[in-house]
RNA sequence: AGGACUAUAGCUCAGUUGGUUAGAGCGCUACCUUGACAUGGUAGAGGUCCCCAGUUCGAAUCUGGGUAGUCCUACCA
């Protein structure tokens, strides 16, 4: 073996193995066990989100099949319509220079598949250098046929229950790309606008109203002007007429409650064929609409002809000039506004007037709300649940079309008179319809690429077939996913899978944190910050990672910017940390509710860890290999001490990762074999075991029950650690599983450990804390006093019990070994010791005789020191102690704890006291 | 405007139903090429648990009020 881990040599190779042995399908046998991936982009790449998420549904696949469940871990990818569609666009531009216009739409999904089938592979691939284990054979696209029956299936299914339909209403509009979107692709951000103060005159010449607004082009839609009912100021104005400048046309002045009279003028220009809040007051008082914009957001042919054809901008500047040229621009204020925006095409969505789908979304919410009110599904972190009920309890209509080519198509058909038909297919549409062969033609739009992601768990599974796997599988067990997604994702998914397969998708909601960067920054493109979880894996030069992060760059400024940080950061690169560094980091930062800012100092511990890991194994193996380890079943071997320690330390370390991986705490769970494998395997059970192995003397029973120990703690913490760290650990048990007597093809397959209580030894546990406390008090001694680490000193021990006097004797050996021992000499009760420095072990003391070897005046002040510490405690503890109400109302369980406490420590304080007096008096 | 979350060592984070001497990793200091590992070992320094008030025998932990930060939802033309 290496001297230290080389990952890169192993992994790939690892991989390959399990994916084409088949290890990653369903064994068929158990409990079954089952996660949904969220589907990535198909034409993605992995970023430190999926990273983060895809390693902790790793672990928890790999827990559970080690732990004998069937399990399946489904994957798959997302055909993204809007996504996909703007990457495909832009490349006929670079490319041939021509539109997807041009190029009419069959040619383009062409197009669209092509490039699909060219990068689709990228982050499946990505992910396999992950280590993630889903079942590859069984991948899905959400464009598969399978899967476009059931999106078909399930809007012909609603349509025909009324909860899917056709409307004409405002929805919000992208005027880049052409298309409808949803209330939650509109984000809106505070902007530095303007406040315009115009004058519009009455039409009897008898006055005028003054109107603020922060879109002035819009007011060629205006129908009426509102105030507040309540409004003293203009309760004359009611059902006045005023002569709208520029546009020849009277609109009245309405009384409306949704006019705020302390805001602006408290007059207000109401446009409804372009603002949300304007439709409602124009629909209460019967107010026509009246639509100024083309798709493009251009002035259209409605408007007065000074203004057609003009950009919604150039409209503004033409509006406000002609205001004020007119005498009609009272003024202009800076104002802050939320500026609405396409969160693919960044530009101002614009309220429309057009004919959508929608989804009945209150009709279903109902249910879905009801699954998480019993719990049927619960989130982790609860909080969560508040986020998810807010939102459903308040939902509006889902619109699901878009005005894209890449997509689901919907299947709607209309007649030459406009009538609409839904149905699976047009010859279904014909027949069911009597239709004969009058000319049909389908909608042109697309579904929202939520539809289908709505329908993941069982599309995937086979529905609406009930196939096996669907009965075995569904409900899912656990959906893990980011609080992002909440609404776009997993409130529909719950929605659709009530109404169409009467049970839940999944039983828990495991919510997981943003991975920000080290300042706490999101990651991103933009900002030039982006980490990428391969370069984490594999390592970057500088220079490399500084283009990477400055191509592609929106504003060029930024270049040298980022450039400057990024060498700051990183000045010799990122180097080549390996997948199980990765992964471990990702967990031990995965503590609930919280973003985590990824750190580099923790993947460099981890990468240490895996190098210890790594050497441990060595040991073992060098001490192993060639040797009776009693693999064989014989039971000629005695356990020591320490092997019974370790043993029942292991124990323990299983437990709490099964109940930390059972309550999503990966953080605990790794903390917990990181500290088992380094702080007690490694730092003292490997130290414990070199006594016995080679010291020429020690009986070949107790060398062959540590051997023993040596190879199956090692390979049981191998199988353990697996879930999270799945490369070092099936490369080490390949080299370890027979001398431990193991066998079986990966540790993959191999049982998960499960804590025995039997083998929890108390007693072994105490008289190891014993051995470890009279070392450290010998260590401390040597760091303290600066005695070399290597030389042999002589030590007495000063009021040894018999149980110290036993725990002497046994452990000796191992003592005068570990701690550089010349001599452990018990002292009778009155003899009197030569000047020494002390160690408390207990009661008992343990002294080092400083002749020749340390300064008096040095052991003075570290008895000073410790003795001070000890008075604050005992005056700390006493205080307590003396405290009435303390020790009445405290239980008797906190006051006996205390009380031995204080015990201890004036037992300490009064020994070293001594000890300092009989120093100094010397 | 409403809501959620966060604040603990120089940095990144743990701290389970109130009872610890408040912990880990990284970083820092000193010493150590001891036959698994210098990607290591040993010892050590380092904290007003954001602030104020309250409940309690006892608060990092519970309550109220601040402060700072992050985010979500809804928005006034």
């Amino acid at each position: 073996m290496d001297k230290t881990y080389q990952p890169q040599d192993i992994e790939t190779r690892i991989y390959q193995n399990w994916e084409q042995s088949g290890y990653f399908r369903p064994s068929g046998e158990g409990t079954p066990y089952s996660i949904m991936i969220p589907p990535p982009n198909v034409t993605g790449s992995l970023h430190m989100g999926h990273g983060f998420q895809d390693t902790i549904m790793d672990v928890l696949t790999r827990y559970h099949r080690m732990a004998g469940c069937n399990t399946l871990w489904q994957p798959g990818t997302d055909h993204a319509g809007i996504a996909t569609q703007m990457v495909v666009e832009r490349q006929l531009l670079e490319q041939g220079e021509t539109t997807r216009q041009e190029l009419g739409r069959d040619a383009f999904i062409e197009k669209v598949w092509d490039w699909k089938e060219k990068s689709g592979g990228t982050i499946t691939k990505q992910l396999r250098r992950l280590g993630a284990s889903p079942d590859w054979s069984r991948e899905r696209f959400t464009m598969d046929p399978g899967l476009s029956h059931a999106v078909q299936e399930v809007f012909v299914e609603l349509y025909n229950e009324g909860l899917i339909y056709r409307g004409q209403r405002l929805v919000n509009w992208d005027p880049k790309l052409h298309t409808a979107i949803s209330d939650l692709e509109v984000v809106s951000e505070e902007e530095d606008g303007f406040m315009w103060y115009f004058r519009y005159p009455l039409a009897d010449g008898s006055g005028d109203v003054v109107v603020a607004t922060t879109r002035p082009e819009t007011m060629l839609g205006d129908t009426c002007v509102a105030v507040n009912p309540d409004d003293e100021r203009y309760q004359d104005l009611v059902g006045k007429e005023i002569a709208l400048p520029f546009c020849q046309r009277n609109i009245p002045v309405v009384a409306d409650d949704y006019v705020d009279a302390e805001f602006g003028t408290g007059c207000v220009k109401i446009t409804p064929a372009h603002d949300f809040n304007d439709y409602e007051v124009g629909q209460r008082h019967d107010m026509p609409l009246i639509n100024i914009f083309t798709a493009d957001a251009k002035i259209n042919e409605v408007a007065p002809e000074a203004y057609r054809g003009l950009t919604r901008e150039e409209a503004r500047k033409q509006i406000v000039a002609d205001f004020d040229e007119a005498g009609l621009l009272v003024k202009v204020e800076p104002h802050k506004l939320k500026v609405p925006r396409g969160d693919r095409s960044g530009v101002v969505i614009e309220p429309w007037l057009t004919d959508q789908w929608y989804v009945d979304a209150k009709t279903l919410a109902k249910p879905a709300i009801e699954a998480v009110e019993s719990g049927d599904i619960q989130f982790v972190p609860k909080q969560w649940e508040n986020t998810y009920f807010a939102w459903m309890r308040d939902l509006q209509d889902w619109c699901i079309s878009r005005q894209l080519w890449w997509g689901h198509r919907i299947p709607a058909w209309y007649d030459d008179q406009g009538k609409v038909y839904v149905g699976r297919s047009e010859e279904e549409v014909r027949s069911k319809n009597d239709l004969g062969d009058r000319p049909l033609r389908q909608d042109n739009d697309v579904l929202d690429t939520w539809f289908s992601s709505a329908l993941w768990t069982f599309s995937t599974l086979g529905w609406p077939e009930e196939t096996p796997e669907l009965k075995t599988f569904h409900p899912t067990s656990v959906l893990v996913t980011g609080f992002d997604i909440i609404f776009f994702w997993v409130a529909r998914m719950i929605m659709m899978t009530l109404h169409f397969k009467r049970e839940v998708p999944f039983h828990t909601v495991y919510v997981h944190g943003l991975v920000r960067d080290g300042e706490g920054q999101k990651m991103s493109k933009s900002k030039g910050n982006v980490l990428d979880p391969i370069d984490l894996i594999d390592g970057i030069d500088i220079d490399t990672l500084v283009e990477k992060r400055t191509t592609g760059l929106m504003q060029p400024k930024m270049r040298a910017k980022v450039e400057k940080k990024t060498r700051k950061e990183f000045p010799e690169g990122i180097g080549a940390y390996g997948t199980d560094a990765l992964r471990f980091t990702y967990l031990s930062l995965a503590s609930t509710g919280r973003d985590i800012k990824f750190d580099m100092g923790r993947i460099e511990g981890f990468r240490n860890f895996c190098n210890k890991i790594w050497n441990a194994a060595r040991y073992v193996l060098m001490n192993t290999e060639g040797h009776n380890c009693a693999q064989d079943g014989s039971e000629n071997y005695e356990l020591s001490l320490a092997d019974r320690w370790i043993i029942s330390r292991l124990q323990h370390t299983e437990k709490t990762v099964a109940e930390a991986v059972s309550s999503y705490r990966f953080d605990i769970a790794s903390q917990a074999i990181y500290e088992f494998i380094w702080n007690e395997y490694c730092d003292w059970y490997l130290e414990l075991s070199k006594p016995v192995l080679w010291n020429d003397d020690s009986p070949e029973a107790l060398k062959q029950g540590t051997r023993r120990t040596l190879i199956r703690v090692l390979e049981t913490a191998l199988r353990l650690a697996h879930p999270f760290m799945p490369f070092i650990t099936e490369e080490i048990w390949q080299r370890v599983k027979t001398l431990a007597g193991q066998s079986g093809e990966s540790i993959m397959l191999a049982a998960y450990p499960v804590a025995s209580d039997e083998k929890i030894d108390p007693e072994a546990e105490a008289n190891i804390e014993w051995l470890k406390s009279f070392i450290d008090g010998i260590r401390t001694i040597r760091g303290e006093m600066n005695i070399a680490p290597g030389k042999p000193i002589p030590v007495l021990l000063r009021n040894a019990s018999e149980l110290d006097q036993s725990r002497l004797n046994a452990n000796s050996s191992t003592l005068l070994s570990l701690a550089k021992l010349d001599t452990a000499t018990v002292l009778a009760s009155d003899e009197v010791a030569p000047m020494s420095a002390t160690a408390l072990v207990g009661d008992m003391e343990v002294l080092v005789p400083m002749a020749g070897l340390i300064d008096k005046d040095a052991e003075l002040a570290r008895l000073d020191k410790e003795i001070t510490k000890l008075e604050k405690e005992v005056a700390r503890i006493s205080g307590k102690l003396n405290n009435q109400g303390f020790v009445a109302k405290a239980p008797e369980a906190v006051i006996e704890k205390e009380r031995e406490k204080l015990a201890a420590a004036e037992l300490a304080f009064k020994k070293l006291g001594l000890q300092r007096d009989e120093i100094n008096s010397l």
